[in-house]
DNA sequence: ATAATAAATGTTATATTATAACACTGTGTT
DNA sequence: AACACAGTGTTATAATATAACATTTATTAT
């Protein structure tokens, strides 16, 4: 069993952001939130962010630029992503389908290339807006 | 049947530099390739871009802020788009694989939305670099 | 305990990606 | 001609992300 992830202090400043909040956020907006904390640099934010992702605590929304907190039972290192994603009101949802991860995770191009990760994103109206 | 689109001015020339490369172009590397063609601002190829892939002529790889031709056979606007990405070489494929877009495009997300689009990146080493 | 190593921090500067806003041009209506 | 519309050219600026370097803190090995 995977031992607790212990985080520095600037990366758990930015995961309390992250996961407080109701969607993606963008670095700049993490960075004017935790100024007050003594947060003051861009590089700070995109740090943290790094090394959240790589402990699989957080995902980016690439076609958002904007970080998600991850929600899906086990936080490992995250290698199959997909997402749900609202183009009226923005909404992001961490899609955790054993099916569809297993099938993506099992899916071989034709071309030989062995995949170590992938990320989904679609695009829609959620329940809400439709 | 769907008429051929007639291409601009400023969108057959970025269209033919998209199409000529080897692999995803960026914007401004697309700028400096097309100034000696009298194109000069940022917003000229950001318009240029938008219309093209509005047409379905060429795609957005979003994790790496590049853009690619499309290579499907038919070049409608495109709703499945899924791409193969070598971490090494940066070797971008697209991927056309009819069973794979069918299950994607009838995948039911849970909570009730309903999908317009999808995008899907695949990351790992291609045959080469592995 | 201490030296050595690795990880994280703070800071300034700058690179890269993308859009806003406005004036103008050409083309096709009606 | 008057109008609408898509595309163009241009200047300025916003938003996103990284480079580089000095310092501090935490971890590991001896």
């Amino acid at each position: 069993m995977a031992q607790a992830q212990i985080l520095s202090r600037n990366q758990q400043i930015v995961l309390d952001i992250i996961e407080k909040a109701k969607g993606p956020l963008k670095a700049y907006s993490i960075l004017f939130n935790v100024q007050k904390k003594g947060i003051n640099a861009p590089q700070q934010i995109y740090r943290a962010l790094d090394k959240l992702i790589e402990m699989g605590k957080i995902h980016k929304i690439e076609s958002k630029n904007a970080f998600v907190a991850c929600r899906s039972s086990d936080c490992e290192i995250s290698k199959a992503t997909a997402f749900s994603i609202c183009e009226s009101c923005e909404m992001v949802d961490e899609i955790s389908d054993t099916k569809l991860s297993k099938y993506l995770s099992s899916f071989n191009h034709k071309k030989g290339m062995k995949f170590k990760r992938f990320n989904l994103e679609f695009f829609g109206l959620c329940k809400k807006c439709k």
